[in-house]
DNA sequence: AAAGCTACATTAGAGCTCTAATGCTCGCTA
DNA sequence: TAGCGAGCATTAGAGCTCTAATGTAGCTTT
């Protein structure tokens, strides 16, 4: 089966460029694309957990972890223990977080905006519901998706 | 704005599963995605370079160069100077390669036949030229373009 | 012939990602 | 009340990915 026939390789190839394009767009603000990622749910749900935070960025919790250990190397958010659950760690965006993060948004919206421009309003209900057949069907050939 | 409004979050989430179910799939083989990519292409070029190959799996050289060792370490490639150019090394399967290779392909093909049964023909060029469009403004809107 | 350009290979270092395993706390149940 | 299960956090280890830098070989240009 050649590659060219393959949908998987077009996804990748679309995938991969808008990695890229963020990436690129991002490094001015110098966030990676999953910091910006993580940011950006996290500027919505303050006082998330990092488990709750990862499933929103489709991550497992190590990776979040990881993630998030860098996020508050450089300083841009917090991690307190929760009032009642000790076990459980708040995070939130801290004023130098927000101020990134504002940055990084404007760059990264400016990106999707580019790319919604592309298409008509057709094209995108489309685009959006041709990708959740594959994901769909993904999932269905995954053992794994119990 | 909004993540299920963005374009991008379609994308990685159905690039997330393409991934996830490829990896599910070529476990039973022992190899990585991005294994079977490099094992898959250099089936189709025999002694071809370490950079021509990261060229058609669209990663950077030393990208490459850390999936090669890991399948050389395993004895699926060897990799031996090239007659005339010394500084090139000519990578190729080995028995055992081809006999994985075999095994993943079968894997990988089924997923691919699924995924490609869900659609129509028609279905199938609108979402590959609607992917198409995507990489083309991706890549407008990434300055390093030139 | 010497210089430079191009392409390949490689190392170093940072970061993301996963699975597997461990330890903790809370709340529910026997 | 004692135990049990669920959920969270974390560590360890393997692997992929990138950028930046270095070294080498071959070809081209001066």
């Amino acid at each position: 089966m050649p590659a060219s026939e393959r949908l998987g390789s077009h996804l990748k190839r679309a995938e991969q460029a808008l990695n890229a394009t963020k990436t690129a767009v991002l490094k001015p603000a110098g966030l990676t694309v999953a910091q910006y990622a993580a940011l950006l749910h996290l500027s919505d749900n303050p006082g998330i957990s990092a488990a709750a935070l990862a499933r929103l960025c489709g991550v497992t919790p190590p990776t979040m972890n990881t993630v998030l250990k860098n996020l508050q190397d450089r300083g841009l958010i917090t991690r307190s223990p929760h009032e009642w659950h000790r076990n459980v760690l708040e995070t939130r965006l801290t004023d130098e977080g927000r101020a990134v993060m504002t940055d990084a948004d404007t760059a990264a919206v400016r990106v999707e905006r580019a790319l919604a421009a592309e298409f008509t309003d057709a094209e995108r209900g489309t685009l959006t519901g041709l990708l959740a057949r594959c994901v769909r069907v993904l999932e269905e050939q995954r053992p794994g998706s119990s």
